[in-house]
RNA sequence: GCCCCUGUAGCUCAGUGGUAGAGCGCACCCUUGGUAAGGGUGAGGCCGGGAGUUCAAUUCUCCUCGGGGGCACCA
């Protein structure tokens, strides 16, 4: 092993640096290591192979390019993450006796595992769990690799009840390895099953881990197959990344749009009406100017704006498909048989269709842009309800066009030019990504037409310069779609747009226009939503913002309020021209003193407190505290009016 | 829909097999205080809904509805 060696069977691993050394074959990387330096040997927790990560047990038998991965490296985290999944399956083992082991991969942030067990795991086990962990973390058990017989391994787990595991092994693939990871002492060591890698020994593992929920989990993620007790869990290569999680985990609670939604006295959701929203004056206020602003831009992006009914006869729910394909989420009146079935819209494009129909078309009038904030309503799963994120009553901002073939490509630039203004002027555009979805199993249509959606969609994700990734079969039945994806202050993704080219609508509900060749055609319709649903946006918005809401969208933006009664006639004063100037502007007489307002409007996110006391009035100035400075600014009142009246504009 | 947790005053929550408590908020009084909680007094609850066990249920059991965390679902 020794790099000068020259024999038939060396080999030349590369080194990141660019350096070549010579090994033998079958050299591992914990030899490369020590090879190297000592020092290098005690720090390295796993190789990377090619790019691969790999055990440092590994042998390596042909040229390689190497790198070699060192605890405080971020490769580490996800090994550091997956180790701890393996030590607290183990932990959970030794505790609960009769429990059998399923999968417990690494994720973002942490862990989990799955387990089947009668009992419920509670919480309260957390505590007892992490303790066992930190014991097998700090016996320091080597993870031995081990590659067993597939015959042998089913029946091994089989024997002792891990009827999950040996399922498992029976669906890998033929030409799959079966390896078997031991990390306990002896032969009677705790083993299982995995594709790897691991670092050496359990010590790796570290101690900056934190189980954090229990929760049930379908075998395979699966509905009809049994449900496993999940448990999550939190690992980090030290105490000081552990706590930077959780207090990020505290700042995204507070940030919470439903609590947000009480301080700011924005909505309420009552028993009586589950799933839809109690809009208050000042959640309103916000979503009224959202909408004023959509109205604007869509207004100006040559849209038409149409509305169409909420409560239609069964029989248009049927031409349009939602009757077989959507039945399930929709809310129907009636039995079917009787005289009158009819259902609440849970979309809003079958109706935009019949406008559309409404007269015949001219290829002069196209492309058609149809715009329609249409109130929908979808009878979710109950699972799935979620504050103002997923409701049953909600606002799409919703549009179809219609248009040729030949403008197709265009106008689907132009969407995506239009969604993407709108997130810039919300302040949400930092990092978008497009999802392209593409044909699904299950669809309907020719083959030809989705490869001229699809080969459109394509040219047109390379003329807009957005980032997307390829979304390989999940489009909708009818189309292939482009979604939108943001990704808010604290990084958490949301699906808010998206552009559908329907082939199958038009023909379905009978769509035509007359040519310039005088014959008929049926035309291509894109169906484009900005925002998706309103409520769900705001809620996104709101904890983008943490509340603190650009002053055009802020319900209030201003509060006056006197440092005594004394001065309540110039508050007075200001509060009138600050309305005047068209701000939402509130005033607080309240016999209290200036640190509880001050408290209490901060809390309520209001944007702006204007204070003013003998130095004010005398001067006609105000005192300017904004949200989230503790600064104040006194201005001359007039300059501070036009100056906030000029903040308050909305984008456009 | 599934698993676990949960539902007590407007809000946040404590609590008990013998029909309830705190803080905040609210009302009234005192206080007129320069930038994140001044003081006092008081009102306010069918303990989510239904059934059962019990002499007695807010408390225990079951059902149901809502909420939370996941899973599944999101056309």
């Amino acid at each position: 092993m020794k790099a000068q060696n020259i024999s038939n069977s060396n080999i030349s691993i590369t080194l990141p640096d660019g350096a070549v050394r010579q090994y033998d074959a079958g050299i591992t990387g914990a030899e490369i290591a020590a090879d190297i330096s000592k020092s290098l040997a005690k720090t390295v927790i796993a190789i990377k192979i090619d790019g691969e990560l790999s055990d440092l047990s590994l042998p390596i038998e042909a040229d390689a390019s190497i790198a070699l991965i060192k605890r405080d490296d971020d490769e580490a985290l996800e090994m550091i993450r997956h180790d701890a999944a393996h030590v607290m399956a183990e932990a959970v083992q030794t505790l609960f006796p009769g429990t059998q082991v399923t999968i417990g991969p690494a994720i973002d942030n942490g862990f989990y595992y799955d387990f089947a067990r009668d009992e419920p795991f509670s919480t309260e086990d957390f505590e007892k769990i992490e303790k066992e962990m930190r014991k097998i973390v700090e016996r320091n058990s080597a993870f031995v690799r081990e590659v067993w017989k597939r015959d042998d391994a089913i029946a091994y787990f089989k024997g002792k009840g891990e009827n999950y595991k040996a399922e498992l092994i029976e669906d890998l693939p033929e030409e799959e390895e079966i390896k078997i990871y031991r990390q306990g002492e002896g032969d009677d060591g705790w083993l299982d099953l995995c594709r790897g890698p691991h670092m050496p020994t359990t010590k790796h593992v570290g101690t900056a881990f934190k189980l954090m929920k229990v929760a049930g989990a379908y075998w395979r993620g699966d509905s009809n197959n049994a449900m496993l007790q999940r448990i999550y869990g939190t690992a980090w290569r030290n105490d000081k990344e552990l706590k930077a999680h959780l207090t990020m985990l505290e700042e995204a609670e507070a940030r919470d749009h439903r609590k947000l939604g009480n301080a700011m006295d924005l909505f309420h959701f009552q028993d009586e009406a589950p799933g839809q929203v109690f809009w208050h004056h000042n959640g309103w206020v916000i979503y009224t100017a959202l909408m004023d602003y959509m109205r604007r831009k869509v207004r100006a992006a040559g849209y038409q704006e149409i509305n169409t009914p909420q409560l239609l006869d069964a029989r248009f729910w049927k031409a349009s498909g939602h009757w077989d394909k959507y039945r399930e989420n929709m809310f129907i009146f009636g039995e079917e048989g009787e005289e009158n079935p009819s259902a609440l819209k849970p979309m809003s494009c079958p109706g935009g269709a019949q406008v559309y129909k409404a007269g015949l078309r001219s290829y002069r009038e196209l492309p058609l842009r149809l715009a329609e904030f249409g109130h929908v309503f979808r009878q979710e799963p109950s699972g799935a309800r979620h504050g103002l994120m997923r409701v049953q009553a909600f606002t799409q901002d919703d549009a179809h066009i219609f248009c040729t073939h030949d403008q197709l490509e265009d106008e689907v630039v132009k969407m995506c030019d239009l969604i993407k203004e709108v997130y810039t002027d919300l302040g949400i555009a930092d990092d978008i990504t497009i999802n392209f979805s593409t044909r699904p199993e299950q669809r309907i249509g020719s083959e030809e037409d989705w490869d001229r959606a699809e080969a459109g969609l394509r040219k047109v994700l390379d003329r807009i310069d957005m980032k997307w990734v390829l979304n390989e079969g999940d489009g909708a039945f009818y189309a292939p779609k482009l979604d939108f994806i943001l990704r808010d202050a604290i990084g958490r993704e949301w699906q808010c747009g998206t552009v559908q080219v329907d082939m199958n609508m038009p023909t379905r509900l009978d769509l035509q226009y007359v040519g310039e060749d005088g014959e008929r055609h049926a035309p291509h319709m894109v169906h484009r939503a900005i925002l998706g649903s309103v409520e769900r946006f705001l809620g996104v918005l709101i904890e983008h913002y943490a509340g603190k809401l650009p002053l055009w969208l802020a319900p209030v933006q201003c509060v006056v309020t006197p440092i005594t009664s004394d001065f309540d006639g110039y508050a007075q004063d200001v509060l009138e021209q600050l309305q005047a100037a068209g701000i939402r502007a509130e005033i607080d007489l309240r016999n209290e003193k200036i640190n509880y307002k001050v408290r209490e409007h901060s809390l309520a996110k209001v944007s702006a407190l204007f204070v003013v006391g003998a130095r004010e009035q005398e001067n006609k100035t105000v005192a300017i505290r904004r949200l989230g400075s503790k600064d104040q600014n006194v201005v001359a009142l007039h300059e501070a009016i036009n100056a906030l009246a000029d903040e308050a504009k909305a984008p456009y």
